[in-house]
DNA sequence: CTTTGACACCTAGCATAACTAGGTATACCA
DNA sequence: TGGTATACCTAGTTATGCTAGGTGTCAAAG
């Protein structure tokens, strides 16, 4: 994608791909390239960094699959995540309106 | 606004407003603010170094206004800053849609 | 006539978060 | 045996919005 501009909206792009059902890092990175249709190809170096920064604010909680050989960290979202996604939603319309107003679109 | 959601995106804003006639800084703010119905109310700290910023990329020229004793330096968009704008907005829809896709709203 | 607030500009430094670029390791196919 | 896909990790860079301070003009209120 283009440089800043996904910027403080990814914690809403994670929240919701996993409110959908538990996956593991590189899952999200998948379903976030098909969701968007190719637009959100992003970097393992972006999305580990943020489930981390999810987990700590306890949005997100983890565990290791051991139904294979591959280790593989399974995340989905807390309560609080849960929480945190509507709100999210909420603050990205009012966002994304915002914008569109201003710039007369 | 709140938190980093603007990163990236202020440019846009910017050349938005300012192709709807030129302005000076303080006026630009307060048009965002008009604009986006109070969503967008940005600091000077925030809208002058993008100003000069935009400028040092060729995108907006200014002049100082002489017909006030109060300094006033007026910004407009150049060619180049007319011709970003539309692929700024174009690029912007693409982001928004891609948003609004990956989230499912 | 002094003070307060709106107007109008500026910038050094901070904070945040996405990304780069490197690393480890398993699985599978040619 | 080598290459590619899968799957994880993180130190450091970078970009940019914002904080917090500064200067100065002007008008209205006290």
């Amino acid at each position: 994608m283009v440089g800043e501009a996904l910027k403080g909206h990814l914690d809403l792009l994670l929240l919701a791909v996993l409110a959908d059902g538990p996956a593991h890092g590189y899952a999200v990175i998948e379903a976030l390239r098909a969701r968007s249709k190719g637009a959100f190809d992003l970097p393992e170096g972006t999305i580990y960094p943020a489930l981390h920064r999810l987990e700590d604010q306890g949005l997100l909680k983890s565990t290791w699959s051991e139904d294979s050989a591959r280790r593989k960290r399974i995340y989905q979202p807390t309560p609080k995540g849960q929480q945190a996604l509507t709100t999210r939603q909420t603050e990205w319309k009012q966002f994304y309106k915002a914008i569109n107003a201003t710039v007369g679109i």
